[in-house]
DNA sequence: GCAGTCCTTTACACAACCTTTACGTTGGCT
DNA sequence: AGCCAACGTAAAGGTTGTGTAAAGGACTGC
């Protein structure tokens, strides 16, 4: 059961997003003070943290900073102006996401799953994992931190090896960009930054080098894709 | 039991369209003040408003920003002149119709319907569905995102992808233009505006490639449709 | 300092995609 | 039958995302 912990002033509003939510089998509390939100985020007894801005008692900016500190919570920020300060300092807190009010439940839904998903993705990563991978004439040695087309050994820079293995490992899936960005940048990905693309760009080349045929697939608008066995 | 907001100056109208709305079973409520209809709308307690652009004490599309912040309660706005503007600014501060009085009580409660049926539809959307499912010779693999046709793949863009989603997802019902619209191209459907049909067509096309049979069905002014079962 | 390596940004070209236009067809209606 | 609105679709147009060369920074080791 994934449990959501909403920390707003807003009784209204908590209401609002606790139906929508409960709708989709997630498990809702909702507090209305700062320091009340910090102490039971701080407990991680909840997958994902719901936080406005604005708060009385305390600020959330503050909260934030507090429980990370304790805890790496995945937490989604919410506030009730455009403001992009607030939003720069708090991603740079450490917060996964951001969402201005007014905001549809289904955009909320569909931000709390992007975290959910990624934050997924990364404990998949942690969990020990075959350390030897072949996907059609690629070849991962991730004991050696080496990836061979066609028992060449490519010449990879840290990203492009990070790239490289996040599409083998989920061979057959679509990657998202943003997740791409986030998991082997480091970084979210911002309109108009394009090193992602040249990261990919420069993995093909040196893949091409061996082999011609195997090739990663761009879905447009979705991610990037290494298609499992025979093309 | 559906409740409805009405939130407009005029009486006669209010009572005209109490005892219209009450004939088709809906429970009534009619305020003739702005803030009053605010606090009443922000309780979530109704599932439509509609809402009269011009009020004493408080402008509708004040009211409606307002509104906003807190709820995302279906508004249907009314105004007396057939004023463009209104209608552009209304429909961007998510009002979800427009209608130019004077109307008949016939076009209000088709009005109605059709905003109800379509919430319905998009609630559906954000429960847990089932992430694969066969219809006749198609199947979709939700995790995957991807829609075969006797196990061949389909290439679909991502708007296509969406809409055959959701006419599979309806298998036996009809799909109206309106809602097909609304919620795959993100868009209300305007007059004379082919691009939804081109959709279609090119899905199709697509879709006939490894299966003849297969068809999306047209039901002339009301949508399309996927025959579940034998044809 | 300088060279080397790597990541990012810039700039432009291109391809994929969505929409519009235009014209042909269909089907319900009187 | 004849009309008209709704629909089918090819082709053109416009927009957006992506590919990639080249330049710009940041960092490292010498």
């Amino acid at each position: 059961m994934t449990s959501i912990l909403m920390i707003d002033d807003d009784v209204a509003l908590t209401q609002l997003v606790e139906e929508y939510l409960q709708l989709d089998g997630y498990q809702f509390t909702a507090v209305h003070q700062g320091p009340e939100g910090l102490e039971l985020a701080k407990s991680n007894a909840f997958q994902l943290v719901l936080l406005d801005i604005m708060l009385p008692g305390m600020d959330g900016l503050t909260l934030l900073k507090q429980l990370r500190q304790h805890s790496y919570c995945p937490v989604l920020m919410l506030t009730a102006r455009g403001d992009e300060i607030d939003r720069v300092v708090g991603l740079e807190l450490g917060a996964d996401d951001y969402l201005a009010k007014p905001f549809s439940p289904r955009e909320l839904v569909a931000r709390i799953k992007a975290i959910l998903r990624r934050v997924e993705l990364i404990q998949q990563q942690q969990q020990p994992q075959l350390s030897s991978l072949q996907i059609n004439s690629l070849r991962l040695d991730s004991a050696k931190r080496q990836i061979y087309v066609q028992d060449n050994p490519l010449v990879l820079t840290a990203t492009e090896y990070q790239i490289l293995e996040l599409l083998m490992r989920h061979a057959g899936d679509v990657v998202s960009k943003e997740d791409l960005s986030q998991l082997a940048l480091g970084k979210r990905l911002q309109l108009y930054d394009r090193s992602l693309d040249m990261h990919i760009s420069n993995i093909r080349k040196k893949i091409a080098q061996y082999d011609e045929a195997e090739k990663i697939q761009t879905l447009r608008g979705l991610g990037y894709l290494l298609l499992q066995g025979e093309h």
